[in-house]
DNA sequence: CGAACTTGTGACAGTTTTGTCACAAAACCA
DNA sequence: TGGTTTTGTGACAAAACTGTCACAAGTTCG
């Protein structure tokens, strides 16, 4: 059961849809207020958002770029005018697909579930990050490389990630802090050192030498 | 930087396409071999697959298919049959999009984009798993219900989440042996039945009693 | 019912992980 | 250069995690 959020406002396509959707067992919402959709979506927090382009007040573009201000759910954007140029406008935005009116509903049906899937069944099996012909395994926490694989611990496994996510960047030390043990617990600071020394030990003993590099009075960043 | 393996037997179109994806700093492997295309994307192991419906030997859909039973690597269709049942079809299969020929070129790179967006970058962010008003999050293991939210150790991580991916479905004690220590290692039986022991103990401190149900002789599920 | 088998429990010890400390090394800056 | 600040290191003890054991409780099936 997946909590979709519904954006539209021809009423009668709206219901249709509606319909369609909750019979193969799915919760529809259905957005009466196009002036504000925001606190309904936060309070619905669906798992997927179909959003139509042609709105009262605020186009549909605009909604897709004040919910990616704070989340990540799917978005499946619907439109009337479905030339090229509006598909390459609704993916750039942050889109993940394009159904165009009138709504088939067999289309409408498949492109939902595929888009579900992807993103709340089979994400977990192929969620790695690559970096330097290394790769982090994010599900069991290991790095594998020239062939080698070796387990992280819980810390090891934060640090590397969150350095990862900003490969190129710099990551300041409090930045990790906060990462690893938000305001729940006081560390000291030299902890993280300490932690980011063994983790470091570990890439080295794979193979990987100066991987993290120090950026004095800055943090760290890999490269 | 990904691997894109592209399937398509248009030397002309195919060409086109390499030098477009490329244009924007990506590796293209074209495949010249229709009646087989595994050994090649086993050898490639890609991070997005296009691929042609219509082909020689075997169609788009019969490789989707095989590549499916052992991958979930993200996969685009082209074709010039383009009618809704196509679509229906290509999502039903497995695949992640469809991109209608002729191709035009700034939706091949805003398609190629979105799915790799949703894959390699943002998808960590969403990833958790919710039960009975209650959710798992993969990305720290931890589980929230009632505005709680505890740890879980490498162990009853593994053990949840195989259930809940198995949710509604009897899950063996071997698989869930397999699923924990793989051949590596031997293990008694009856450590499984600790480690779930002690699941259960964090679930029913949270509040979730009886969430893990034995059927005796066959193994364990949650409904 | 009762024996055989399966699953559950509490306790224990070995290992791993983790935070801290004291001190060393390096970087910064006047 | 020399003092100050920042970062790194090895050692140590507390805490957490894990596998095993002995035994208890539950289930199956003749």
């Amino acid at each position: 059961m997946y909590r979709i959020l519904l954006v539209e406002d021809d009423a009668n396509l709206a219901s249709a849809m509606k319909t369609q959707i909750e019979n193969w067992g799915n919760d529809v919402h259905l957005i009466s207020d196009f002036k504000d959709i925001m606190p309904e979506f936060n309070e619905y927090d669906p798992h997927l958002v179909l959003l139509d382009i042609m709105l009262p007040f605020y186009n549909g573009y605009h909604w897709c770029e004040t919910i990616r201000k704070g989340s990540n759910v799917p978005i499946i954007f619907l439109s009337s005018a479905s030339d090229n140029m509006n598909i390459v406008m609704a993916m750039n935005m942050g889109g993940d697909d394009f159904i165009p009116k009138p709504v088939d509903p067999m289309v409408l049906t498949a492109k939902i579930q595929a888009v579900l899937r992807r993103n709340y069944e089979i994400k977990a099996s192929i969620s790695e990050i690559e970096f330097d012909g290394a790769s982090l395994n994010l599900n069991d926490s290991t790095v594998s490389f020239n062939g080698q694989k070796i387990e992280l611990t819980k810390n090891e496994f934060r640090i590397l990630r969150v350095l990862l996510e900003n490969k190129g960047k710099i990551v300041s030390r409090d930045s990790l802090m906060t990462a690893l043990w938000q305001d729940d617990c006081y560390v000291e600071e030299n902890t993280l050192t300490v932690n980011v020394a063994r983790l470091r030990k570990k890439m080295e003993d794979l193979g990987l030498n100066d991987l993290i590099v120090t950026k004095p009075r800055a943090g760290y960043i890999i490269s």
